[in-house]
DNA sequence: GCTTCTACTTCGCAAATGTCAAGAAATCAG
DNA sequence: CTGATTTCTTGACATTTGCGAAGTAGAAGC
Protein backbone atom coordinates (compact mmCIF):
# COMPACT_ATOMS: atom_id res chain seq x y z
CA UNK A 1 0.00 0.00 0.00
CA UNK A 2 1.67 3.52 -0.79
CA UNK A 3 0.71 6.83 -0.72
CA UNK A 4 -0.25 7.40 -4.57
CA UNK A 5 -4.16 8.28 -3.70
CA UNK A 6 -3.72 10.16 -0.81
CA UNK A 7 -0.92 12.48 -2.87
CA UNK A 8 -3.38 12.76 -5.85
CA UNK A 9 -5.91 14.02 -3.77
CA UNK A 10 -3.63 16.28 -2.08
CA UNK A 11 -2.43 18.15 -5.04
CA UNK A 12 -5.95 18.31 -7.05
CA UNK A 13 -6.76 20.34 -3.58
CA UNK A 14 -3.95 22.41 -3.39
CA UNK A 15 -2.08 22.37 -6.68
CA UNK A 16 1.93 21.67 -6.11
CA UNK A 17 5.41 20.21 -6.96
CA UNK A 18 5.51 16.45 -6.80
CA UNK A 19 8.15 16.59 -4.17
CA UNK A 20 6.38 19.26 -1.77
CA UNK A 21 3.62 17.06 -1.98
CA UNK A 22 5.51 13.97 -0.72
CA UNK A 23 7.18 16.01 1.83
CA UNK A 24 3.45 17.18 2.64
CA UNK A 25 1.88 12.95 3.75
CA UNK A 26 5.26 11.78 4.99
CA UNK A 27 3.60 11.39 8.21
CA UNK A 28 0.93 9.62 7.43
CA UNK A 29 0.78 6.46 9.05
CA UNK A 30 -1.29 3.38 7.93
CA UNK A 31 -3.98 1.67 10.09
CA UNK A 32 -6.45 -0.98 8.83
CA UNK A 33 -10.20 -0.94 11.04
CA UNK A 34 -12.33 -3.80 10.98
CA UNK A 35 -16.37 -3.52 10.17
CA UNK A 36 -18.43 -2.18 12.58
CA UNK A 37 -15.07 -1.23 14.61
CA UNK A 38 -15.00 2.55 16.02
CA UNK A 39 -12.25 5.27 14.28
CA UNK A 40 -14.33 7.69 17.01
CA UNK A 41 -16.39 7.33 20.13
CA UNK A 42 -18.77 10.35 21.06
CA UNK A 43 -17.10 11.79 24.46
CA UNK A 44 -13.40 11.10 22.85
CA UNK A 45 -11.37 13.55 21.25
CA UNK A 46 -10.28 12.96 17.58
CA UNK A 47 -6.76 13.16 17.42
CA UNK A 48 -5.97 12.24 14.07
CA UNK A 49 -7.52 12.85 10.80
CA UNK A 50 -7.72 9.45 8.04
CA UNK A 51 -7.47 9.68 4.33
CA UNK A 52 -9.25 6.64 3.61
CA UNK A 53 -7.07 3.75 1.18
CA UNK A 54 -10.62 1.57 0.63
CA UNK A 55 -13.59 1.15 2.71
CA UNK A 56 -16.44 2.81 4.05
CA UNK A 57 -17.35 4.72 6.95
CA UNK A 58 -20.31 7.15 8.71
CA UNK A 59 -20.40 9.39 11.43
CA UNK A 60 -23.91 9.11 13.30
CA UNK A 61 -25.39 10.69 16.70
CA UNK A 62 -28.76 10.13 18.65
CA UNK A 63 -31.71 12.23 18.60
CA UNK A 64 -33.72 13.03 21.59
CA UNK A 65 -36.04 9.93 21.04
CA UNK A 66 -32.46 7.68 21.25
CA UNK A 67 -32.68 7.28 17.06
CA UNK A 68 -29.29 7.22 15.06
CA UNK A 69 -29.01 10.00 12.96
CA UNK A 70 -26.15 9.06 10.39
CA UNK A 71 -24.36 12.66 9.82
CA UNK A 72 -22.03 11.56 7.20
CA UNK A 73 -20.62 8.99 4.96
CA UNK A 74 -17.01 8.84 3.91
CA UNK A 75 -15.86 7.42 1.01
CA UNK A 76 -12.49 6.00 -0.32
CA UNK A 77 -10.09 8.60 -0.89
CA UNK A 78 -11.63 11.13 0.99
CA UNK A 79 -10.88 12.48 4.65
CA UNK A 80 -12.49 10.71 7.51
CA UNK A 81 -12.66 13.17 10.89
CA UNK A 82 -14.69 14.60 13.11
CA UNK A 83 -13.23 18.08 12.02
CA UNK A 84 -14.85 20.08 14.84
CA UNK A 85 -13.11 17.66 17.54
CA UNK A 86 -10.44 17.48 15.50
CA UNK A 87 -9.15 21.17 15.34
CA UNK A 88 -10.31 22.59 18.46
CA UNK A 89 -9.64 19.37 21.16
CA UNK A 90 -12.72 19.16 21.92
CA UNK A 91 -14.88 15.76 22.80
CA UNK A 92 -16.56 14.53 19.87
CA UNK A 93 -20.16 14.45 19.86
CA UNK A 94 -20.77 11.87 17.52
CA UNK A 95 -19.21 8.34 16.75
CA UNK A 96 -17.57 7.37 13.27
CA UNK A 97 -17.99 3.56 12.94
CA UNK A 98 -16.44 1.39 9.67
CA UNK A 99 -19.41 0.20 7.28
CA UNK A 100 -17.12 -2.12 5.80
CA UNK A 101 -13.41 -3.02 6.12
CA UNK A 102 -11.27 0.18 5.95
CA UNK A 103 -7.41 0.65 5.23
CA UNK A 104 -6.32 4.60 6.03
CA UNK A 105 -3.50 6.42 6.13
CA UNK A 106 -3.46 8.73 9.28
CA UNK A 107 -2.17 12.13 10.83
CA UNK A 108 -1.93 13.12 14.34
CA UNK A 109 -2.82 16.50 15.35
CA UNK A 110 0.21 16.98 16.48
CA UNK A 111 1.90 16.39 13.44
CA UNK A 112 -0.45 18.48 11.76
CA UNK A 113 0.33 21.50 13.71
CA UNK A 114 4.13 20.63 12.62
CA UNK A 115 3.55 20.22 9.16
CA UNK A 116 1.15 23.77 9.75
CA UNK A 117 4.96 25.55 10.90
CA UNK A 118 7.05 23.94 8.51
CA UNK A 119 5.43 24.04 4.98
CA UNK A 120 3.81 27.09 4.36
CA UNK A 121 1.35 25.16 1.69
CA UNK A 122 0.11 22.81 3.97
CA UNK A 123 -1.49 25.64 5.92
CA UNK A 124 -3.02 27.17 2.80
CA UNK A 125 -3.99 23.92 2.28
CA UNK A 126 -5.58 23.09 5.72
CA UNK A 127 -7.51 26.74 5.06
CA UNK A 128 -9.05 25.48 2.06
CA UNK A 129 -9.96 22.37 3.48
CA UNK A 130 -11.76 23.66 6.13
CA UNK A 131 -13.57 25.47 3.24
CA UNK A 132 -14.49 23.21 1.31
CA UNK A 133 -16.10 21.40 4.02
CA UNK A 134 -18.06 24.07 5.27
CA UNK A 135 -19.38 24.16 1.37
CA UNK A 136 -20.57 20.70 1.69
CA UNK A 137 -22.28 21.28 4.78
CA UNK A 138 -24.28 24.61 3.21
CA UNK A 139 -25.35 22.73 0.41
CA UNK A 140 -26.37 19.65 1.99
CA UNK A 141 -28.44 22.38 4.56
CA UNK A 142 -29.79 24.33 1.95
CA UNK A 143 -30.75 21.01 0.58
CA UNK A 144 -32.70 20.36 4.00
CA UNK A 145 -34.36 23.75 3.59
CA UNK A 146 -35.35 23.79 0.27
CA UNK A 147 -36.28 20.13 -1.15
CA UNK A 148 -38.58 17.83 -0.51
CA UNK A 149 -37.32 14.15 0.61
CA UNK A 150 -37.63 12.77 -2.55
CA UNK A 151 -35.98 15.70 -4.50
CA UNK A 152 -33.03 14.96 -1.56
CA UNK A 153 -32.88 11.04 -1.99
CA UNK A 154 -32.86 12.05 -6.04
CA UNK A 155 -29.80 14.16 -6.09
CA UNK A 156 -27.91 11.98 -3.34
CA UNK A 157 -28.14 9.23 -5.35
CA UNK A 158 -27.23 10.84 -8.56
CA UNK A 159 -24.40 12.62 -7.22
CA UNK A 160 -22.93 9.67 -4.88
CA UNK A 161 -24.71 6.61 -6.15
CA UNK A 162 -21.46 4.89 -4.54
CA UNK A 163 -22.92 5.34 -1.63
CA UNK A 164 -25.91 3.11 -2.54
CA UNK A 165 -23.43 0.39 -3.12
CA UNK A 166 -21.53 0.59 0.19
CA UNK A 167 -24.48 1.35 2.97
CA UNK A 168 -27.71 0.51 4.21
CA UNK A 169 -30.89 2.16 3.21
CA UNK A 170 -31.57 2.39 6.68
CA UNK A 171 -28.05 4.96 7.40
CA UNK A 172 -29.05 6.75 4.37
CA UNK A 173 -32.73 7.46 5.08
CA UNK A 174 -31.30 8.95 8.78
CA UNK A 175 -28.81 10.65 6.32
CA UNK A 176 -31.56 12.03 4.60
CA UNK A 177 -33.70 13.42 7.47
CA UNK A 178 -36.47 10.48 7.11
CA UNK A 179 -37.68 7.55 8.87
CA UNK A 180 -36.52 4.40 6.34
CA UNK A 181 -40.10 3.66 5.76
CA UNK A 182 -40.65 6.81 4.42
CA UNK A 183 -37.52 6.20 1.76
CA UNK A 184 -38.74 2.74 1.13
CA UNK A 185 -41.50 4.21 -0.54
CA UNK A 186 -40.02 7.02 -2.24
CA UNK A 187 -37.91 4.25 -3.59
CA UNK A 188 -41.29 2.82 -5.07
CA UNK A 189 -42.54 6.01 -6.62
CA UNK A 190 -38.56 6.54 -8.33
CA UNK A 191 -38.61 3.72 -9.79
CA UNK A 192 -41.79 4.46 -11.73
CA UNK A 193 -39.85 7.42 -13.16
CA UNK B 1 -18.24 55.35 16.89
CA UNK B 2 -15.00 53.93 18.07
CA UNK B 3 -13.80 50.18 17.34
CA UNK B 4 -14.38 48.96 20.80
CA UNK B 5 -16.77 46.36 19.99
CA UNK B 6 -14.83 44.95 16.94
CA UNK B 7 -11.73 44.40 19.31
CA UNK B 8 -14.11 42.91 22.27
CA UNK B 9 -15.05 40.58 19.45
CA UNK B 10 -12.09 39.40 18.17
CA UNK B 11 -10.45 39.04 21.78
CA UNK B 12 -13.31 36.77 22.80
CA UNK B 13 -12.76 34.49 19.77
CA UNK B 14 -8.86 34.42 20.04
CA UNK B 15 -7.12 36.17 22.85
CA UNK B 16 -4.28 38.50 22.53
CA UNK B 17 -3.09 41.91 23.95
CA UNK B 18 -5.19 45.01 23.47
CA UNK B 19 -1.86 46.32 21.13
CA UNK B 20 -2.27 43.24 18.70
CA UNK B 21 -6.03 43.40 18.72
CA UNK B 22 -5.81 46.75 17.89
CA UNK B 23 -2.96 46.63 15.02
CA UNK B 24 -5.64 43.36 14.27
CA UNK B 25 -8.42 45.53 13.55
CA UNK B 26 -6.36 49.06 12.03
CA UNK B 27 -7.61 47.89 8.47
CA UNK B 28 -11.51 47.94 8.81
CA UNK B 29 -13.31 50.61 8.09
CA UNK B 30 -16.78 52.44 8.22
CA UNK B 31 -19.78 51.86 6.00
CA UNK B 32 -23.72 52.50 6.50
CA UNK B 33 -25.98 50.75 4.91
CA UNK B 34 -29.65 51.59 4.58
CA UNK B 35 -32.72 49.45 5.66
CA UNK B 36 -33.18 46.98 2.40
CA UNK B 37 -30.44 48.21 0.71
CA UNK B 38 -27.62 44.96 -0.01
CA UNK B 39 -24.49 44.53 1.27
CA UNK B 40 -23.88 41.43 -1.43
CA UNK B 41 -26.09 40.41 -4.57
CA UNK B 42 -26.35 37.26 -6.38
CA UNK B 43 -23.13 36.48 -8.65
CA UNK B 44 -20.99 39.21 -7.45
CA UNK B 45 -17.87 37.84 -5.43
CA UNK B 46 -18.02 38.89 -1.75
CA UNK B 47 -15.02 41.42 -1.36
CA UNK B 48 -15.19 42.71 2.06
CA UNK B 49 -16.48 41.12 5.40
CA UNK B 50 -18.57 43.40 8.26
CA UNK B 51 -18.27 43.52 11.34
CA UNK B 52 -22.03 45.12 12.20
CA UNK B 53 -21.73 47.85 15.06
CA UNK B 54 -25.10 48.10 14.82
CA UNK B 55 -28.35 46.40 12.91
CA UNK B 56 -29.44 43.68 11.61
CA UNK B 57 -29.00 41.98 8.03
CA UNK B 58 -30.11 38.00 6.48
CA UNK B 59 -28.81 36.46 4.22
CA UNK B 60 -31.16 34.44 1.43
CA UNK B 61 -31.78 32.53 -1.79
CA UNK B 62 -34.73 31.02 -3.96
CA UNK B 63 -36.11 27.67 -3.77
CA UNK B 64 -37.00 26.07 -7.34
CA UNK B 65 -40.42 27.46 -7.47
CA UNK B 66 -38.75 30.52 -6.84
CA UNK B 67 -39.45 31.35 -2.60
CA UNK B 68 -37.34 32.72 -0.65
CA UNK B 69 -35.44 30.85 1.66
CA UNK B 70 -33.57 32.59 4.47
CA UNK B 71 -30.05 31.18 5.06
CA UNK B 72 -28.79 33.33 8.11
CA UNK B 73 -29.47 36.34 10.20
CA UNK B 74 -26.55 38.51 11.06
CA UNK B 75 -26.97 40.51 14.09
CA UNK B 76 -24.89 43.08 15.59
CA UNK B 77 -22.11 42.55 17.08
CA UNK B 78 -21.14 39.68 14.91
CA UNK B 79 -19.54 39.06 11.11
CA UNK B 80 -21.47 39.86 7.96
CA UNK B 81 -20.58 37.87 4.82
CA UNK B 82 -20.61 35.27 2.26
CA UNK B 83 -17.91 33.21 3.42
CA UNK B 84 -17.55 30.93 0.73
CA UNK B 85 -17.45 33.95 -2.06
CA UNK B 86 -15.61 35.82 0.31
CA UNK B 87 -12.49 33.27 1.03
CA UNK B 88 -12.89 31.37 -2.45
CA UNK B 89 -13.37 34.92 -4.35
CA UNK B 90 -16.15 32.74 -6.16
CA UNK B 91 -19.74 34.40 -7.51
CA UNK B 92 -22.15 34.27 -4.66
CA UNK B 93 -25.17 32.21 -4.67
CA UNK B 94 -27.30 34.22 -2.27
CA UNK B 95 -28.17 38.44 -1.10
CA UNK B 96 -27.34 40.25 2.08
CA UNK B 97 -29.73 42.57 2.64
CA UNK B 98 -30.13 45.11 5.79
CA UNK B 99 -33.08 44.03 7.57
CA UNK B 100 -32.83 47.39 9.45
CA UNK B 101 -30.32 50.73 8.69
CA UNK B 102 -26.71 49.05 9.78
CA UNK B 103 -23.44 50.79 10.38
CA UNK B 104 -20.65 48.41 9.84
CA UNK B 105 -16.59 47.99 10.02
CA UNK B 106 -15.46 46.59 6.82
CA UNK B 107 -11.84 44.76 5.92
CA UNK B 108 -11.61 43.88 2.16
CA UNK B 109 -10.09 40.52 1.47
CA UNK B 110 -6.47 42.26 0.35
CA UNK B 111 -6.43 43.60 3.60
CA UNK B 112 -7.57 39.97 4.95
CA UNK B 113 -4.59 38.92 3.17
CA UNK B 114 -2.57 41.47 4.12
CA UNK B 115 -3.16 40.72 7.90
CA UNK B 116 -2.46 37.03 7.47
CA UNK B 117 1.00 37.55 6.03
CA UNK B 118 2.17 39.74 8.72
CA UNK B 119 0.47 38.67 11.80
CA UNK B 120 0.63 35.25 12.79
CA UNK B 121 -1.95 35.52 15.48
CA UNK B 122 -4.58 36.82 12.52
CA UNK B 123 -4.12 33.36 10.43
CA UNK B 124 -5.02 31.20 13.23
CA UNK B 125 -7.62 33.53 13.83
CA UNK B 126 -9.15 33.19 10.65
CA UNK B 127 -8.68 29.45 10.85
CA UNK B 128 -10.91 29.17 13.51
CA UNK B 129 -13.47 31.63 12.90
CA UNK B 130 -14.09 29.83 10.29
CA UNK B 131 -14.36 26.16 12.28
CA UNK B 132 -16.92 28.40 14.56
CA UNK B 133 -18.82 29.00 11.50
CA UNK B 134 -18.59 25.36 10.72
CA UNK B 135 -19.91 24.37 14.26
CA UNK B 136 -22.45 26.65 13.98
CA UNK B 137 -23.80 25.28 10.48
CA UNK B 138 -23.17 21.97 11.55
CA UNK B 139 -26.09 22.47 14.56
CA UNK B 140 -28.41 23.58 12.47
CA UNK B 141 -27.58 20.91 10.02
CA UNK B 142 -28.75 18.51 13.24
CA UNK B 143 -31.53 20.45 14.25
CA UNK B 144 -32.77 20.13 10.52
CA UNK B 145 -32.24 15.85 11.11
CA UNK B 146 -33.29 15.48 14.27
CA UNK B 147 -35.83 17.83 15.55
CA UNK B 148 -39.73 18.61 14.47
CA UNK B 149 -40.47 22.07 13.65
CA UNK B 150 -41.58 23.29 17.08
CA UNK B 151 -38.68 22.18 18.35
CA UNK B 152 -36.63 23.98 16.13
CA UNK B 153 -38.83 27.05 16.90
CA UNK B 154 -38.37 26.70 20.59
CA UNK B 155 -34.47 26.10 20.47
CA UNK B 156 -34.23 29.43 18.04
CA UNK B 157 -36.52 31.78 20.56
CA UNK B 158 -34.73 30.38 23.19
CA UNK B 159 -31.01 30.84 22.16
CA UNK B 160 -31.60 33.92 19.76
CA UNK B 161 -34.60 35.78 21.08
CA UNK B 162 -33.19 39.04 20.11
CA UNK B 163 -33.91 37.68 17.03
CA UNK B 164 -37.79 37.65 17.17
CA UNK B 165 -37.64 41.69 17.61
CA UNK B 166 -35.42 42.48 14.60
CA UNK B 167 -36.93 40.65 11.62
CA UNK B 168 -40.15 39.42 10.17
CA UNK B 169 -42.04 36.44 11.34
CA UNK B 170 -41.99 35.12 7.37
CA UNK B 171 -37.71 35.36 7.57
CA UNK B 172 -38.20 33.03 10.28
CA UNK B 173 -40.25 31.05 9.68
CA UNK B 174 -38.04 30.43 5.80
CA UNK B 175 -35.24 30.32 8.17
CA UNK B 176 -36.65 26.97 10.31
CA UNK B 177 -37.38 25.46 6.56
CA UNK B 178 -41.21 26.05 7.00
CA UNK B 179 -44.01 27.83 5.71
CA UNK B 180 -45.11 30.98 7.42
CA UNK B 181 -48.54 30.14 7.53
CA UNK B 182 -47.36 27.02 9.74
CA UNK B 183 -45.07 28.93 11.87
CA UNK B 184 -48.03 31.01 12.96
CA UNK B 185 -50.06 27.35 13.85
CA UNK B 186 -46.86 26.54 15.64
CA UNK B 187 -46.44 29.67 17.09
CA UNK B 188 -50.39 29.50 18.72
CA UNK B 189 -49.88 25.69 19.82
CA UNK B 190 -46.29 26.84 21.82
CA UNK B 191 -47.92 29.85 23.30
CA UNK B 192 -50.29 27.77 25.09
CA UNK B 193 -48.02 25.89 26.94
C1' DG C 1 -57.01 61.27 7.78
C1' DC C 2 -57.29 58.07 4.18
C1' DT C 3 -55.42 54.66 1.19
C1' DT C 4 -52.30 51.14 0.15
C1' DC C 5 -49.31 47.71 1.20
C1' DT C 6 -47.21 44.33 4.01
C1' DA C 7 -47.17 41.13 7.76
C1' DC C 8 -49.66 38.03 10.23
C1' DT C 9 -53.33 34.83 11.33
C1' DT C 10 -56.90 31.53 10.42
C1' DC C 11 -59.48 28.02 7.93
C1' DG C 12 -60.34 23.92 5.07
C1' DC C 13 -58.35 20.64 2.51
C1' DA C 14 -54.49 18.07 0.23
C1' DA C 15 -50.01 16.06 0.30
C1' DA C 16 -46.01 14.38 2.65
C1' DT C 17 -44.13 11.95 6.22
C1' DG C 18 -44.11 9.36 10.72
C1' DT C 19 -45.42 5.32 13.57
C1' DC C 20 -46.44 0.70 14.42
C1' DA C 21 -46.88 -3.93 13.13
C1' DA C 22 -46.23 -7.72 10.07
C1' DG C 23 -43.87 -10.24 6.84
C1' DA C 24 -40.37 -11.05 3.03
C1' DA C 25 -35.67 -10.99 1.73
C1' DA C 26 -31.00 -10.87 2.54
C1' DT C 27 -27.08 -11.64 5.48
C1' DC C 28 -24.52 -13.69 9.22
C1' DA C 29 -22.87 -17.12 12.56
C1' DG C 30 -22.01 -21.57 13.77
C1' DC D 1 -26.52 -25.87 5.30
C1' DT D 2 -29.55 -24.00 8.85
C1' DG D 3 -31.35 -21.11 12.19
C1' DA D 4 -30.95 -16.46 13.86
C1' DT D 5 -30.50 -11.78 12.96
C1' DT D 6 -30.73 -7.79 10.32
C1' DT D 7 -32.48 -5.20 6.53
C1' DC D 8 -36.06 -3.91 3.64
C1' DT D 9 -40.80 -3.50 2.19
C1' DT D 10 -45.68 -2.93 2.76
C1' DG D 11 -50.12 -1.50 4.72
C1' DA D 12 -53.25 1.04 7.78
C1' DC D 13 -53.66 4.98 10.19
C1' DA D 14 -52.24 9.35 12.64
C1' DT D 15 -49.76 13.57 12.49
C1' DT D 16 -47.41 17.24 10.50
C1' DT D 17 -46.90 20.46 7.19
C1' DG D 18 -48.03 22.87 2.80
C1' DC D 19 -51.10 25.59 -0.05
C1' DG D 20 -54.60 28.83 -1.40
C1' DA D 21 -57.86 32.04 0.00
C1' DA D 22 -59.79 35.22 3.11
C1' DG D 23 -59.66 38.41 6.65
C1' DT D 24 -57.39 41.47 10.25
C1' DA D 25 -54.05 44.55 12.01
C1' DG D 26 -50.62 47.61 11.60
C1' DA D 27 -47.17 50.42 9.13
C1' DA D 28 -45.97 53.46 5.42
C1' DG D 29 -46.93 56.83 2.04
C1' DC D 30 -49.44 60.77 0.51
Amino acid sequence: MDKDNLMQFVRRILPMSRDKAAQLVEKFQPMKIGKNEYLLKEGKVCSETHFIESGTLRAYTYDFDGNEVTTAFYLKHTFAADLLSFFKSNPAKEYIQAVTDCETWYLTYEDMQANFHTIPEFREYGRLNIVEQYSQLKERMLSMLQETAEQRYSRLISSSPEIFQEVPLKYIASYLGIADTSLSRIRKEFAKK
